[in-house]
This record gives structure tokens, sequence and C-alpha cells, in this order.
DNA sequence: TTGTACGCGTTATCAG
DNA sequence: CTGATAACGCGTACAA
């Protein structure tokens, strides 16, 4: 642009104001130890001059840069942007803007270096199962240093880390539970992926429910997925091959659910008639989808405005990270169309 | 936390390697300038003291943050959400951070103000139909600054600004066209929002390709949608309550598709059976919904990665802003199941 | 090829 | 209540 004008500083509002540099400060960050006169007579000077203050200047000065780094493995999927959405939200409420990070779960120490411990984030919201948050910590530990971070996904919360979560376990539970209600007994699982090397904490919820009800686990039924669609199509394709199919399905989400159903649908095998289906988290599309989907609901704005709010506390430390606080958020069983009773007949 | 440690500073380096800060600069940001020896001794320094560069400092000094802002209206909704995604990938490989932003449509000038005058970041991805770029320009021309801005969405790009859309309104009137050939003649079409006091170009698009065909546009049939779910299943309902429906129906983007299909189903009218579907976008739930969903397909990833290509490169100064380039990307049909073509008894 | 020294725009400390 | 001044950590003339 040419007419690239030398954008205001606090000096410039100084001199305006007939006061001196440090007063302009004050005005701008603690208003009540100016006096009346002067501080209206810097907040017009800042209004003419149409000052805004330096980040970058701040930053440095400060060490902290109101911006907090949310790390997701995929915003594609809408379970995570709606999430992100109360993030920006909620950080915006306390002045902090969100720097959005994906895929970076292949070198922990490189990116953490380069958004952390530059000045560029203030703290960490690690929605990424792939990332193991007490690794985090440990690497944190030995370089000395400061690391503010909330976790919050489907894996048990590690005990170090300060977590926001869904009880995965218990909810799963209720959703076996719930088919079994029906009248289901040859309940299947279509399990989400194995992430630091811990079990699936909905595969758990799903084996406890139905040894508790003294139901046979058929491994056949037990088939891997990663949350996405393409997995659960694959996963209706071996349900088809086999002779002896469930009654009854447990997603580990609503994407691989819709994927599933889709799936039995193109080899002719109908969605509840045939299967019972049954999802995780309540995505937007379960109440439009054919059949609308019965699932078990993630209060997904909550868990991210909950973890942001806690962020913020750590980061300002009006909460100490050393004594990590683990919030557990209720989910709720969303009875729709996907999921139906056995009739008498065992049908 | 408790052992926080000063984190290493260029000068840090310097002393281990035996050399200046000066030289550390340049080892870090022009390593051809220096030789090969010293070079070693610096980059083993930088390794033993954990060293990783200050953004703050840097950006005070640069005046540059290696950040760009982006700005949809609902990162909720998938649509947007892929494109950040591309965003994020593409602006990492370039050594920029992605800070996302919503609802800021209130006050333009405020965030404006906020994010790209005070060196949080160098440039705005515009996704917000809602925000008029030209208003922008405007308003930094005002203020006599440079504001890098690309924009993308489906009203007509503005002349003064870069843009990367898809041509909305030919693949609007290439959809509408695709259901004439099916034999369709009644046609309806659920509306986008209308932006900026601009008509709405799939709209205008629709219209231009019912008039070139001789039909006529009935008022009845063009209904308002804002883009989403429920404005879909309003749409239903109004349709339903007609006592002459069109057979076919082009809604302005897939979420309304789906909510608009969801709400005919309600009423005991069948998609493609009684009235055909065709989308806009080809989100990934239209691959699995049921019906599949017919409808053109935008670039979605590409919108994503051109845009943040040009932004950088008008950032860099590669291209200049003085003399925007308007990128147009095609959409492409994608032929399923929601549409069907009306047999010789009309029906 | 390398070093010295200054300034980017803030905030915090210390006097007054 | 207000002003002078010293950092914060980096890049870059300019000099050597």
């Amino acid at each position: 642009m040419v007419l690239t004008r030398k954008t205001p500083t606090i000096q410039d509002v100084a001199l305006r104001a007939q006061v001196s540099s440090a007063t302009v400060s004050r005005v701008l960050s603690a208003p009540e130890r100016v006096s009346e006169k002067t501080r209206e007579r810097v907040n017009a000077a800042v209004r003419d001059t149409g000052y805004s203050i330096n980040q970058a200047a701040r930053s440095l000065r400060m060490k902290t840069a109101r911006t907090l780094l949310m790390v997701a493995p995929n915003i594609g999927n809408p379970f995570y942007s709606v999430i992100l959405d109360a993030v920006i939200d909620e950080a915006q409420k306390r002045g902090y803007g969100v720097l959005v990070g994906t895929n970076i779960g292949l070198d922990p120490g490189r990116w953490l270096t380069d958004y952390l411990l530059s000045t560029r984030a203030d703290g960490l919201l690690l929605f990424h199962g792939g990332l193991d948050p007490e690794d985090l910590h440990t690497f944190a530990r030995e370089e000395g240093i400061s690391l503010p971070v909330v976790a919050s996904y489907d894996e048990p919360p590690a005990p170090l880390v300060t977590s926001v979560v869904t009880d995965n376990r218990a909810a799963a539970a209720r959703a076996v539970r719930y088919l079994m209600q029906l009248g289901h007994t040859k309940i299947g699982h279509l399990a989400g992926p194995v992430r630091n090397n811990r079990p699936n904490e909905r595969l758990l919820g799903f084996e406890e429910a139905m040894t508790a009800a003294n139901l046979p686990l058929n491994p056949a039924w037990i088939l891997p997925g990663n949350y996405d669609q393409p997995g659960g199509i694959a996963a209706a394709r071996a349900i088809l091959a086999l002779t002896e199919r469930p009654t009854a399905m447990f997603c580990g989400n609503d994407e691989s659910a819709f994927g599933f159903i889709h799936g039995l649908r193109e080899g002719g095998v109908e969605c509840p008639r045939d299967i019972s289906v049954i999802g995780f988290d309540d995505v937007g599309q379960a109440e439009i989808y054919h059949p609308t989907l019965t699932t078990m609901r993630q209060p997904r704005e909550d868990l991210g405005r909950v973890a942001t709010r806690r962020l913020i506390d750590i980061i300002e430390k009006r909460e100490t990270p050393t004594d990590p606080v683990h919030v557990v958020l209720p989910a709720e069983l969303i009875i729709r169309e996907s999921t139906r009773a056995l009739d008498s007949s065992g049908r």
C-alpha cells in the first residue's frame, strides 16, 4: 500500500495529551491510578490519533502473548469445529486470541517450541488424543519451563494434567445398557482408535456393560475404526460378510455411525429394521440423518468453554497447575430412530 | 510452575558459541553469510541451550507477526472447517500461524484494530460474507494503513480486493440446468442469505437459468434460507403447505438441503420420489446421507490453499495489493441419488 | 566474515 | 498522581 502512515505509538498519544508515555500506559491498563482530568485528556488523544496497542512490544515486555493454542487432530470433523467455536468465543471474552494447529503430533518438541516457548501462545488446549500430555509435561519439566495445558479428549485424563472430559466409559456403558433395555443381546462395537497405548475408554465401557450383563463378547463384532466415515463403511462390510450378525451396534462416534449405517444400506441391510445403531457425540447431523441417530450427547460447547476458562485461570495464576483439576461432564442419552426394540421373535 | 528457568536468549547462545549475538542472528536468518566453521559452532550452541526464537521480540523489530487471521461466520459449519484445515496446513508450510475469529462482523473497526494494527496478524483471510471487504479497504485507507486481505465467499468479489472464489453464479445455473435435463420444469430455490446489500449469486444463477429456459419463476417456490439446517426444515414446511409444489428444488448449500429433505420426510414427502433436491458445496455428509445428495462440489481445500498462498504473497510483497487478482475456481456437478428424472406422466 | 551499538514500543521501578 | 528511565530480545546499519 502506498500511503502507509506510521502507526501511532504510545509516545504520539503522550505528546498530544501533554503527558508522559508512562501515564498513557497507566490510563490503558490501570485507569484508576490516574486523575480524572488527565485520564480524559489521554482518552481523547487515543481517539484522535487512532492509537492501538502494539501487541508485540507488549508481549516482549510482559512475557505473555494473550493467545491460546488449540490443537485438534482434525478440525474438519464437525465434533471439533463446534468446540473451536466455543473456545474462540470464550477466549475472546477474556481478551485472548486463539491460534489453531493440526497435524502436529509428529514432533511435539518442535512445535511446542515454536509456539509455547516463543511467546506466541501462553497455553495449550489439547483436544488431540494422539498426543500424550504427560510426555509434554515431562518434556516441559526437563526444559525447566512452565507449560499451562488443559487436555480434553476421550482417553482417561493424565493425573498430572488439568483436564475437562466427558465420562466416556460411563457414557459408553449407558449406551450399551440402553440397547439391552430394548432387548438386544447380540451387540457389537465399532471402536475408536487406540492412542498413547491406552485402551479406548468407550471400548472399555462397552466391555464393562456387556460383562456386567453376562453377555458374550463376540470378537467378530468388535471392529476397529477411526472415528470417521470410511471406517464405518468398512465395518459395515465386515458385518455384512458375517453369517451371524449382531442385532445392535454401538459405534464409537456419530461420524463412524453414519458411515456404518450407510454401508449397511448398500448391502441391503436397513437400520433400524435389521440392526439398531447408537452413536456418540450428537453432532448436528444426527438430528436430520435418516434414520435420525440415537446417540450419547457430549456437551461439546461446555467442553470448549470450561477448558478455555480453566486454561486462562492457570495462565493467570488463578489456579495452580501443580495441583491439576479434573472436570468430568456428563453425557446424555438422546433417543431417536436408529434404535428399536427387538420384538419377541428375536428379530 | 516452580522451577521455571529463564528461557535462553540469543545472547546465551552467543556466549556459549564464543561469538556475538549478531552472528547468531545471522546464522538463524541468513546462514550463507556466516562461515561454515562458526555456523556449526552456533548451531551446536543452539541445540545445547535449547534456544528458541522469541517471536514477540522478532515481531517488534520486524513489524510482522508471521500470523494470519482467518475470519469465518461459523466454524461449526463443516464447510468452513475443511477450509480452515487447508489454511492451517498451507500457512504452516510457509512459517505462519493461524489465528481464528468468528462473530466479529459487529464492529469491523474494532477487531480490525485489535488484530491487524496491533502486530498480532499480518493479513486477513476473509471467509465471512457478512463483512464487506470494500468497507475494510476504505477504512484502512482512511487510517492510512496497509491491509493485506484475501476474500473468499459467495458474493461477487469486490473489485479492489484480491479474491479466490468459485463461480457461484455459473455453478448455480449448471445445477438448475441439470434439473431441467432430468425433465423438471417446476423448479424452486432455497436461497442463501443476502449480504452487503448485494443479491445472492446462487439465486441469480438460478434465475438466469430459469429465464434462459423460458421457465416461470414461481415466487412461492423461492424461499429465504440461511445456509443452515433449520432454514431447510422451515422451507420444507412452507412447501408442504402448498397445493402446487415444485418437482425439484435447488438448495443454496448442502446443510440447508439436508434440512429440507428431512423436513419433507417429516411431512411424508420423499426425496427423490416426490421432489428432487440438489445442493451446493459437497460436504462430507453428502456422500452418505440418505438419499446421497446430488450437489455442486466446491473445491474447498483448494479455496483455502490458494487464498492462503495469495495472502502470504501479498504480505511478503511478492504480489501487489493495489492490483488485485481474482481467482475463480470451477465447481463440479456430482450426481447422486437425491435427483431423479421425471417420468413421462410428469411425476 | 564478524562485532558494536542502537532502536523497535511497551511496562515497571523509582523518584518526585 | 506523574515523569524519567531502564529493560524485554531481536535484527541491522555501520565499522572493523
